[in-house]
DNA sequence: AATCTGAATGTCAAACAAAGTCAAAGCATC
DNA sequence: GATGCTTTGACTTTGTTTGACATTCAGATT
């Protein structure tokens, strides 16, 4: 247990723990810290802070960048089967029960369930047919987890990559 | 995230808020008040206060010379915009700057807005770069498109329920 | 009128500051 | 000894900050 990822990943969740559910560091400055290569941190990130999890990490580069750490808001089972069943693609008609499902539980509002649908229609996503459910998966795993952040980042201006 | 742009930008639009969406200020001042070189309020003006993004910076050299920011208005071109996009293709940055534009505009939500920006993320749609901008086109246009339909859900809440 | 002058803003590229990627090397474990 | 996590580092990409230099304008001076 003593290895360099376990020890970071133990900092972090004292971080997430003292701070409600959200923090927001350096990468470098971990780094630092642990006297290790910034891409250790990535790493860790990678590796321990994911969705299945219940993390979302976003980041900006640049000066003044950062990486932000937020813990999800649980959903129960229901939800991470979702997310789990999306991983390896979704039929179209799968989406749908499964949209309709969370708007009954009141995940969704009918207006997104209504822009998740189109958005997952197979007209508009156009790719061939075994690639074509993937890319479905993909779509509703990430329309569903950013819903899951507990409060909005309001659009912070320039990118600020994904990165599960 | 205590960069200097940022707060510039923060100081800027916190001045458009009070006055109505319109703020007339001296660079030179900006850029001592912020004890930064005056370029840098060119920087943030330049990336922050684009057309894309809703603003208008006009300005004038010389003595007694300013620089003018001003939010618009106007729904109509950004709407007609991305139903074009369609045709020819959404970069990830434009897309953001659509969707920001259309929440302001009450259009969407922001949890709508979150949606559809993590739907669109290049890492989410992982096709390569000609087509993913297609891709990314198509879905826009789709959820979009769903909204504007007549007996579509009204924009009202899913409170009850509460929290995400 | 024409010119000078100083007060503004504009431009652009280089330096700096992060974070991301990826593959190769290192280490456990079965 | 094959397999699968860890660790490292070189390189890439993105975003910010700074400064030197150019341009433009209003008003004062000829």
């Amino acid at each position: 247990m003593a290895n360099l990822a376990d020890s970071i990943e133990a900092y972090l969740l004292r971080q997430l723990e003292t701070q409600s559910g959200q923090v927001e560091l350096q990468r470098a400055g971990i780094a630092r810290e642990f006297a290790c290569v910034p891409s250790q941190v990535t790493y860790v990130l990678a590796t321990r802070f994911t969705l299945e999890r219940g993390f979302a990490v976003q980041s900006r580069r640049g000066g003044g960048g950062f990486v932000r750490i937020t813990r999800l808001v649980s959903r129960g089972r229901v939800l991470r089967d979702i997310l789990a069943a999306t991983e390896h693609g979704l039929a179209q008609a799968q989406a749908l029960d499964y949209l309709d499902w969370l708007r009954r539980d009141g995940v969704l509002t009918a207006r997104e369930v209504a822009m998740a649908a189109a958005a997952m229609d197979r007209s508009v996503l156009g790719v061939q047919l075994p690639e074509r459910d993937r890319l479905r998966g993909r779509l509703l795993t990430a329309m569903i987890r950013i819903l899951l952040l507990p409060d909005q980042p309001g659009r912070t201006s320039r990118s600020e990559t994904g990165e599960v």
